[in-house]
DNA sequence: CCCTATTTGTGCGTATGTATC
DNA sequence: AGATACATACGCACAAATAGG
């Protein structure tokens, strides 16, 4: 079964092993792993040398271990499509799964430099800033922080905590249709922030993406910054 | 200066101090901040404090610390723009920067299941695999894993390795231009390859994405992984 | 609420092979 | 060849979280 001394190390081996099993279907998104311990006895190997191939698995981002429970596979990664017409629901939607959206706060507030320039407004303008958390299949994906200009778009928090849309709050509040205008993306290492909201462990990657959304005229009606978990998220461009 | 007792610690006044001084151009990129000692004594605070305002710095991407030499001022992000004619050197020029490319290794190897499927090849067939890095201004940027079909692009590690350019490697086989067919973004944390190759530390945040590249006739000629140092690095989308 | 068995997390020590200078 | 560093692999012990009775 294993082969050493060959220049593969036994944990690679394990590691692959393990990987073709859940490739091959044997072992389905949520599915728990054997444990450590019965693991390191199929092998012939020590746990500490489970462990390993464990952690690489993890770093991969293919099954996910709970402590004094035990390590279970992930689901495939969600295909988001980054593009003119982003709507999570709708991608949520797309690969059926059950999206969701939660208000966490809300507040008025004086427009950063940062925001009061993506926005084009003056700096110091009203917005209301929206915080909120989305969902699929009850799984966090991402959360963000949002920024609206005032007083255009006071009703947004109300409309917005009762539906649990943006399309719908921007309808609300005059706006049919929007689209991306600006779309930065980038990456950081979770924070007790993150942590928490998306419920990875500190130190997990996430994407931070930074965008402005326009109405038909080209006017700047929302800003945005969300944080994804990189681990249950793939963005896709373009096919 | 300091505001003790008030409900912002101080290494975090500290912090947006030194970010202030850096946003308002005192600081600019690749400058050298005070030691940490001087600032230590100029704000009246432990050496510790000032170590964990740089540390919160370090982890906002804003400076970068280089043992034995210094603190330094971290470039602006080159801004990445993803599209179906994506090419790196004409990105890096466009923003006033010298690119440069550097093939690290390269190999004949039978496809694995995910190259095979992305190129629409056989499993197995062969290909020409190529590990290159790149730089701007001399930094590291990204380092990738690309796949090229064979034997038709036989002469790029070639070409490549001797112009640094992946468009004059494709041309010298006869894809006088090529477009951007699939591109998925996702994030992970620096291991030790990265690290290395990007000179980041481990566990910065680095951007994962994959490609397929096809030519005029939508063909399947370049699959890679690249891996950018997020740090560096924002990518754009679309405006 | 407590107790216990299961399971993962962590630390220490040891030995060995391998790559590098 | 020697010295050094590093990753690999093993063994043992205990801590911490979970789940169930």
């Amino acid at each position: 079964m294993l082969a050493r001394g060959r220049g593969v190390t036994v944990w690679r081996q394990i590691a692959e092993a393990i990987e073709a099993e859940i490739a091959g279907g044997g072992l389905p998104p949520g599915a728990r792993l054997p444990t450590e311990a019965a693991l390191s006895l199929r092998f012939g190997v020590n746990r500490h040398t489970v462990r390993q191939a464990v952690k690489s698995l993890v770093d991969k981002g293919l099954v996910r271990v709970a402590q004094g429970s035990g390590t279970y596979v992930e689901a495939k990664p969600l295909a988001y499509p980054i593009g003119a017409r982003t709507r999570f629901s709708e991608i949520v939607v797309g690969q059926a799964r059950d999206p969701a959206g939660k208000v966490i706060s809300h507040r008025e507030a004086g427009a950063s430099v940062e925001i009061a320039e993506a926005l084009d407004l003056p700096p110091g303008s009203l917005v209301v800033m929206i915080e909120s958390a989305h969902f699929a299949d009850g799984v966090p994906i991402s959360w963000s922080t949002a920024a609206f200009p005032l007083p255009r778009f006071a009703r947004v928090p109300e409309v917005y905590g009762a539906t649990g849309s943006i399309t719908a709050a921007l309808a609300a509040c005059g706006v049919p249709d929007y689209r991306r205008a600006v779309t930065r993306i980038g990456a950081a290492v979770a924070d007790r922030t993150d942590a928490g909201r998306l419920e990875v462990a500190e130190g997990r990657p996430v994407l931070v993406i930074e965008s402005v959304n326009v109405d038909r005229d080209g006017v700047p009606i929302q800003w945005a910054r969300s944080h994804f978990s990189a681990d249950r998220v793939r963005l896709t461009v373009g096919g």
